[in-house]
DNA sequence: AACCAATGGTTCAAATAATGAACCGATACA
DNA sequence: TGTATCGGTTCATTATTTGAACCATTGGTT
């Protein structure tokens, strides 16, 4: 690993949970030497990607990020794009609509919208991070991704988030098979309780999975109904983004099949 | 300089007139080796930082500062305190509000509002670069910056932007006595023909300058009233805003004293 | 007050990783 | 066909990174 790479994988250290850090619990944290850990934070530092805070001398994430986030939005609107689909979707199905980004071997929060269609909602959070195993749109994600890399996630302990969610590598292998013919993955109180997820891969130009579009919402609310329009509406959308984003789904993605259709006919 | 900052130091060639680069342009525009070049840009791939793009493989930043900006915003809510600000001043004025930091030797857009109590009204972009020698906010933060900073800044060749842009060191060197005992800095025509800004500068926890807040209105509609209205206000906001970040004023920064009770009077 | 265990930060010889000239294959243009 | 780009790779040379041991400081405990 390089240089650079180790000062990158720093970064990575910072999370919602623990914003900003010490010298030598990073040093921890990323297994480096403390002058290592010094050397490279003070590098980052001088360009803005931290910053130290008065107290304690710890360091937290700088202001450089804004300009560089601003500058990758200005270029490649997924946010807005994904935003604008989200914001349809969500009023459509009367859930809670998000999509997450892929971020090494987590997925991270790009955007989401709720609707006012009723008075309890999914909440979510900015910067929140999905895991791949205990989320209708990780179960997305892994069913779309080279066999390596979900043999190296599934080998890592799997957390159990709730008393529902899935921890044995051998039960989310076979639901995979499942998720990559239907093109859509489903979670019931995996990462909380009583939240039921569906959730649709997201692909770029080379045909990788780069995220998941996602709708939630309360198991209490869920019916026959609501499931097939959920579904019918997400696959849509989820497919527009990829499309509106430059991307394509590989071969093999069932193509979009409106099934409200039969449901009017029955 | 350590090969961290030469990673990240690639990341600074991307701007919005050149926001994709190719591999040879990049190693001639740092001045590095293309085979360094070649690896860094490998290592900033592998965390998401650039990306390739598909045709003439190009590289452009990547989805990664999206997640950082997020993280950072969520602990150091920096844009959503400027744009309450700026919602306000603009609000009050009727002329646009902005708000940019120090980045390097520029200034980029954080944030800005506009008013709608005009037909006309100066625009603003996002991940705009501001100029310090031809803004009235890169006067700002110069004239509160340190002797070796402002040195090496009007050492670099100035462009004129407009033909009312200072271009002479020693003229720019002459107005910033004035700005730091007004706390208040103001460029006619410097960056565009026709407008006119009053910019004031913004102070992190250590005292030090960081970006600077500002309106911006066409000349034409400049009165002395309007003057004073948008002095007035700004001083208040961006008081007001580098206290809310947690920032404080140098040492002799002219306190604020409203001054439209003595226009009243008259 | 003396002591201990943390902290952030620094030093410098030894170990390792970065470097760059030359190279390859591909593409584009004349 | 020849030339001039491009992105990417190689590998001996070189220079940077590394890390154990070291300060100075802080906060808590005896």
């Amino acid at each position: 690993m390089g240089t650079t790479s180790k000062a990158l994988s720093l970064l990575n250290h910072f999370s919602r949970a623990t914003p900003q850090i010490g010298l030598s619990e990073l040093a921890r944290l990323s297994g480096l030497n403390k002058a290592t850990v010094h050397r490279l934070l003070a590098e980052l530092t001088s360009h803005g990607f931290v910053e130290q805070v008065g107290a304690g001398r710890e360091y937290r994430l700088g202001p450089a990020f804004l300009r560089l986030a601003a500058l990758r939005e200005k270029q490649v609107p997924m946010r807005e794009v994904a935003l604008q689909q989200l914001t349809e979707l969500s009023t459509k199905t009367g859930e809670t609509a998000h999509m997450s980004l892929l971020n090494g071997d987590v997925l991270s929060n790009l955007a989401y919208a709720y609707s006012n269609r009723h008075g309890t909602m999914v909440m979510m959070e900015d910067a929140e991070v999905l895991e791949l195993h205990s989320t209708g749109s990780g179960l997305a994600v892994l069913a779309f991704s080279p066999t390596r890399f979900v043999n190296e996630t599934l080998s890592r302990p799997l957390i159990a988030r709730t008393s529902k969610t899935l921890t044995d590598p051998a039960e989310i292998r076979a639901l995979l098979p499942a998720i990559r013919k239907r093109g859509m993955a489903t979670s019931t109180g995996g990462f909380e309780e009583d939240v039921i997820s569906y959730a649709v891969p997201i692909f770029d130009a080379r045909s990788a999975c780069i995220g998941a579009m996602a709708v939630a919402a309360p198991v209490s609310r869920m019916t026959d109904e609501l499931r097939q329009d959920i579904c019918d509406k997400l696959m849509i959308h989820a497919r527009q983004t990829t499309r509106i984003l430059g991307g394509f789904p590989p071969d093999g993605f069932p193509p979009y099949e409106p099934q409200n259709s039969l449901l009017r006919e029955a």
